[in-house]
DNA sequence: GCAATCATTGAATGCGCATTCACAGTCGCG
DNA sequence: CGCGACTGTGAATGCGCATTCAATGATTGC
């Protein structure tokens, strides 16, 4: 049996293959200039040698890692999962390597980026976090893109990609007022996050044109997690004394599924027929039959496009875009947890599931 | 405003700190040889040029990335969200950066482990997908460990962390037994993985020991997803000629899940009236009031501390353990899909959900 | 048929850092 | 008071590769 060297540099294969360095460097490198035939030979004796190009050392001259930072804030929220798995996918496609980083749910980013600055990364998609303006400008002195991913923080000089949260806010209190609900609660979630806000000041904004106080919106907020919405929902709807609000609406469907366990299962409600409940997001499992869940869905898979392209990984030395904020729209996906009112029967949804074009 | 200048190298550093760039390095090397002043005034240049060690350049010579590269085959089951979130915290507090490839589940993990070794990897944690004798050597060769998550592949020289997968089948079979069941079924899933296959095992090989033939046991493979699992019990429940079995073992949670909805929504059974289901993993989602899913939990702290010590990262020169694997124990966790036997009223599960432990 | 162009090629260089080596002080101990 | 044992230090080197540069032979155009 062959004894083979563990990990031949370049410089092995070249001697192998009896050409320069160089030569094996071309070989691997795409669109170089190198004669066909000395290609072939200089992969097969890589080939020999179980050569395997070190990126490490090349990224050494060429200032490119290849590789994006993913900073993931929430694991507990399917959303984001959803979201990191279709980053995956695509950089995975485009030739780049995705480094994860795990951080608490809303606490800083700064240790996370500073450890992926270490490593030389290409861009950074941040979800979830709390953004420094320090980190910020770290990042982009750097020329390192950084992208705010479902949020933006006013007045940063980091870019974003979210979808229009005001709107969907607003749509769902439309469908809660076209179902003929009168009172109104929510259960909110990271009061830091824009994204909860916006929602928030959406469904209140459509509510008031119609009369309603803020002051008769009742608002818990709560872990941003299925068990902390579960909670915030007892606190709600427990007091069986005061009378209950007729229309619930969860920030991101996570938090309504926790809301409609705790509602049903804890409290004995009907739902919608006690009480329509709206969540936001449209996850994978919000169509699930236990849930049927009216929601907004986010369009995911254009947000991904979207950040892809804030990040310009082919063009990098075009400078980067600063503060970019570009909100696309959603929809309302009817399902189950409010009574679907005529006009909108054509609406309700045929269910295949988050679809592909948003 | 200072113009800071972008990426400054320990050469800058020293020159504004008035040293060597050995100093430089040192100061940012814990247990290296230098005076406490110097390396004070070393990090203070280098807070004031915005330096941050290049741990690209730095893994040339030491020939440490400190990455890990983290495989995985099933997004789609939480089962292994959950997992890659303890493998990210546990691996960022050891000062290890993750670096995730997403591959087809199931499918050849060929292409992102080669792709991983180009970054230098000093370890991979492979999850849900195949493993050829040929990775596992040419990583091997390199020395670099291969751990195998949840799965064990017979022959192989890769060692794997899993928990006892025929014992958590036979305390499944156990359960239903203690219940009083008399037929059985299984919705299976993936046939070339042996996490499947030794759940199945262990469940018939109980079942056998009561007299009970392989071929009366109900069988349906389906995709290892909550759709497929819905699927395959449609399938075998769907038709209302047959006698229906009065216990379905889901071979993990998801698919358990799956199955219940499909059960409860589409066929309108009550479970465990009509029917008692069990699941494996015990994921947080198997606890939620709609499914209260009875399960066996799999030790995943445990498992996750096993796979890092048979990587022994801490001492990258001591030779790779082949071949390893040792079933870790798992037990039952009594929920509601089954009814609890007297002889087991104490083992109800007070849900505290995925505890510490294992 | 000859000069000008072009496609290939290898030697040399540098990317940013850790590490080795030799050397200058320091200290301890007899 | 003196010599070995240490500690702290900077110059020099190399990690593995991409790239630049100059040189070579091949090809084209006229």
């Amino acid at each position: 049996m062959k004894r083979i060297s563990s990990r031949a540099t370049s410089f092995d294969v070249a001697a192998l293959a009896g050409v320069s360095q160089s030569a094996v460097s071309r070989a691997f490198t795409p669109g170089s200039s190198i004669a066909e035939e000395k290609r072939a030979k200089v992969l097969e004796a890589a080939r020999k040698l179980n050569y395997v190009p070190n990126s490490i050392a090349s990224s050494l001259t060429t200032k490119r890692t290849n590789i994006i930072a993913l900073i993931l804030g929430n694991m507990g929220n399917p959303f984001y999962v959803h979201v990191l798995h279709e980053f995956s996918r695509r950089l995975q496609a485009l030739g780049r390597q995705v480094l994860i980083f795990t951080v608490d749910p809303g606490s800083e980013s700064d240790e996370a980026i500073l450890r992926a600055l270490q490593y030389q990364i290409d861009g950074v998609i941040l979800t979830a976090a709390q953004l420094s303006t320090r980190m910020t400008s770290l990042c982009h002195d750097r020329g390192i893109p950084i992208v705010l991913f479902n949020r933006y923080i006013p007045g940063s000089d980091a870019s974003g990609v979210r979808c229009d949260n005001v709107g969907g806010g607003r749509l769902i209190a439309e469908a809660f007022l076209a179902a003929g609900a009168k009172s109104f609660a929510m259960i909110t979630g990271d009061p830091k996050g824009t994204t909860s806000q916006d929602r928030v000041r959406g469904f209140v904004e459509r509510l008031m044109e119609e009369g309603i106080r803020r002051s008769e919106i009742e608002e818990v907020g709560g872990q941003s997690s299925y068990d902390g919405a579960a909670q915030a929902a007892l606190t709600l709807f427990g007091d069986r004394a005061r009378p209950r609000p007729d229309a619930l609406f969860g920030i991101n469907d996570i938090m309504a599924m926790g809301a409609v366990d705790a509602l049903r299962y804890r409290l004995g409600l009907k739902i919608p027929e006690d009480l329509m409940v709206a969540g936001f997001d449209d996850i994978p499992e919000a169509r699930r039959a236990p849930y049927k869940l009216t929601t907004v869905r986010q369009p995911i898979n254009q947000m991904v496009e979207q950040t892809l392209a804030l990040m310009h990984l082919d063009e990098p030395d075009r400078p980067i875009e600063r503060g970019i904020d570009m909100p696309l729209a959603s929809r309302l996906i009817w399902r189950s947890t409010i009574p679907v009112p005529p006009a909108y029967r054509s609406d309700i949804a045929d269910d295949a599931g988050m679809d592909e074009s948003g």
